[in-house]
DNA sequence: TCGAATTACTCTAATAATCAGAGTGATTTG
DNA sequence: CAAATCACTCTGATTATTAGAGTAATTCGA
C-alpha cells in the first residue's frame, strides 16, 4: 500500500516530514543546498535509482521545496533549486550533520564536512537559544506546552510528560 | 526490495537518517521525547500499525536510539526510553517543529506546541550559531568545506558549490 | 563521419515493505 | 464471569523499491 500520509496530524514535526518524503528527499535536499542540480548529479551523488529519484523530485516539488526549471531547449533539460521553503529545511540538514559528526558515524576519520561562518572564519553549530536573550538553552531546560494549535491527542501527549523517564 | 541502506557512505546526515530509520521512527522519537513509553501509547499517538511500529522500535534499539526495558513480569511488559544518543536527535525534532510552525503546516489555529526555557519563560528557538561568539548566523553566510573525512565523493559535490542558484 | 558521451528520463520484473485488521495469552477490573 | 488492558505476532492484499535496460536528442573527439 501507499505509505500512510500525515496529512491532519496536527503537527509541526509531521508537517514537515509529510513536505520532505523520506531519506532520499533529504539526501536531495542536502545536495541542492551544495549546489548540485542536474538530475545525472543527484543520481551520482546519493546512489538512488532512477524511479525513486523521479518520484522524490516530483514530490518534493509538489511540497514547493525545489523548483525543476528548464535551462535548455532542443533537448529539452532541466535543473532543480532550492526555493525559500527549501531552504528552511536546511536547518534540519545542518543539525543532523552536527549529530553524525558528534557520533562519528562517517568513520574515525573525522567529519565529512564542516560549515564555516564565512564572516569569522570559525565553525558555526545548530543550538537551542532563548529567544530574546540568544543564550544557549540546554535541552534539559526546555519544556513543551500546549499552544494555540493543540488537539485532544497533543493535549493528552502533554499529560504524559509529568512521568518522564530516563 | 530491501530499503537500501546508507551505510558507508561518508556522509553524517546519512548516517543519522539511518540509524533513525524513517518518518515512522522520527514520530516515535518524538513521543518519547515528550514522556510516552508504552507501545500502546505510541500507538495511539502516532496511529501507526502494529508490524510497522514493532518494525521501527527493534531499528531504533539496535541503533541504540532507544532501550527496551521491562518494567513489569507475569505478564511481562515492556516500556521504550530514549538513552542519550536518542536524546542528541531531539534537536532534528526541534528543528522540524520549528520549521513546520513558521509554515504553518498543522493548520491556521498557530502552533500545536510551544517550546520554553523554564528559566526564562520565553520560547526557545533552534539556530545557527558562531562556535565561540555565540551570536547567531544566518544560512547565507555559512559555507561548506571539505573535513578531515571527506572521500572523493565528498570533495566532487563541493565542488560545484561555486555555480550554486537560486 | 562515425562512434561515444551526455542528459533526463521511462519501463520492466522481481522482491520487499506497508497496510488494515484478526488473533493471542496473561492479568486486572467491574 | 465478562470485559478491558497490554504487547505484541500473523495474514493476505496492495504498493514501493530495486537493479538494470531502453529511449531520444545533441554534442564531442578522432
Amino acid at each position: 500500500m501507499r505509505s500512510k500520509s500525515f496529512e491532519g496530524m496536527a503537527c509541526s514535526i509531521a508537517g514537515v516530514l509529510d513536505a520532505v518524503g523520506d531519506r532520499w528527499a533529504m539526501l536531495i535536499l542536502r545536495d541542492l543546498s551544495l549546489g548540485l542540480s542536474k538530475y545525472e548529479e543527484l543520481r551520482k551523488s546519493t546512489g538512488v535509482t532512477h524511479a525513486t529519484l523521479s518520484d522524490r523530485l516530483g514530490h518534493l516539488e509538489e511540497s514547493e521545496l525545489i523548483e525543476r526549471r528548464q535551462y535548455q531547449t532542443g533537448p529539452d533539460r532541466y535543473e532543480y533549486v532550492l526555493t525559500r521553503k527549501g531552504w528552511d529545511v536546511v536547518l534540519v540538514i545542518q543539525a543532523l550533520a552536527q549529530i553524525g559528526d558528534k557520533w562519528a558515524v562517517a568513520g574515525d576519520a573525522g567529519p565529512p564536512l564542516k560549515f564555516i561562518n564565512k564572516n569569522s572564519g570559525r565553525p558555526v553549530k545548530v543550538a537551542l537559544v532563548d529567544d530574546k536573550s540568544g543564550e544557549v538553552v540546554r535541552l534539559r531546560d526546555v519544556r513543551p506546552q500546549a499552544g494555540p494549535g493543540a488537539d485532544h491527542l497533543v493535549r493528552w501527549r502533554l499529560s504524559k510528560f509529568g512521568q518522564r523517564r530516563c
